[in-house]
DNA sequence: CCCTGATTCGC
DNA sequence: GCGAATCAGG
């Protein structure tokens, strides 16, 4: 497919009218929305701005360079079959997690036996809310074991780890954190209300 | 995971 | 000029 006229007109509307990449791709057919983002910027109204006078430069200067001139990162571009891959490998997100933990950290779900058992996080010193919160979902965990847990999968431990009543939340995590919505919002809960067991 | 636009560069 | 691959962010 060619940028006829027709179709440029089209991509034009359609981007004036705040409509997406894809669905304009989608729309015309034939292309890729990366073909449609290029060809918006080609055009030069990759600002949004709707067509006729751009009151808005900008584009440029971003944060990359910074305040360091002395490292400039050339950044090339591996190409098809050519060059090799910069790419600084993926990071391992099973291991290191410098997410505030609940009590009970997964670095060990096993525990002697006739130990003490260590504090639930779900249990107290956290808001009633919360703590409802988490009952509820722990209604729909997915009970997973430690094996199956998965870059995405809710890492918040539920149960007794001592016991077979031991489980991994399992439920989708939210993009980043270790745990699902709900965990994430005890386990990054301001320690305050942390009223001290009288102990 | 889904999605978004931005950029680069071989073609 | 084109757009895939990649980057970067939500």
């Amino acid at each position: 497919m060619s940028w006829t006229e027709k179709r440029v007109e089209t991509l034009k509307t359609m981007w004036g009218e705040g409509k997406s990449a894809s669905q304009i791709a989608k729309e015309l057919g034939g292309v890729t929305r990366n073909a449609v983002i290029g060809k918006v910027h080609r055009l030069g109204l990759s600002n949004r701005a709707g067509a006729g006078g751009n009151a808005k430069p900008a584009a440029a200067a971003k944060e990359t360079a910074t305040a360091a001139p002395a490292k400039e990162a050339p950044r090339p571009r591996a190409a098809k079959g050519e060059a090799a891959k910069p790419q600084p490998a993926a990071a391992e997100p099973a291991e290191a997690e410098p997410a505030p933990k609940p009590a009970t950290p997964l670095r060990k779900p096993i525990v002697p036996a006739g130990q003490p058992l260590p504090p639930q996080p779900s249990a107290n010193e956290i808001s009633p809310e919360a703590l409802a919160t988490v009952r509820e979902v722990e209604k729909k965990s997915k009970k997973l074991h430690l094996m199956e847990l998965t870059e995405r999968t809710c890492k918040w431990p539920v149960g007794d780890p001592a016991t077979e009543d031991f489980w991994f939340c399992g439920l989708p995590v939210q993009s980043g954190k270790p745990y699902c919505e709900a965990h994430v919002g005890v386990a990054f809960q301001p320690m305050s209300s942390r009223r001290d067991r009288r102990r």
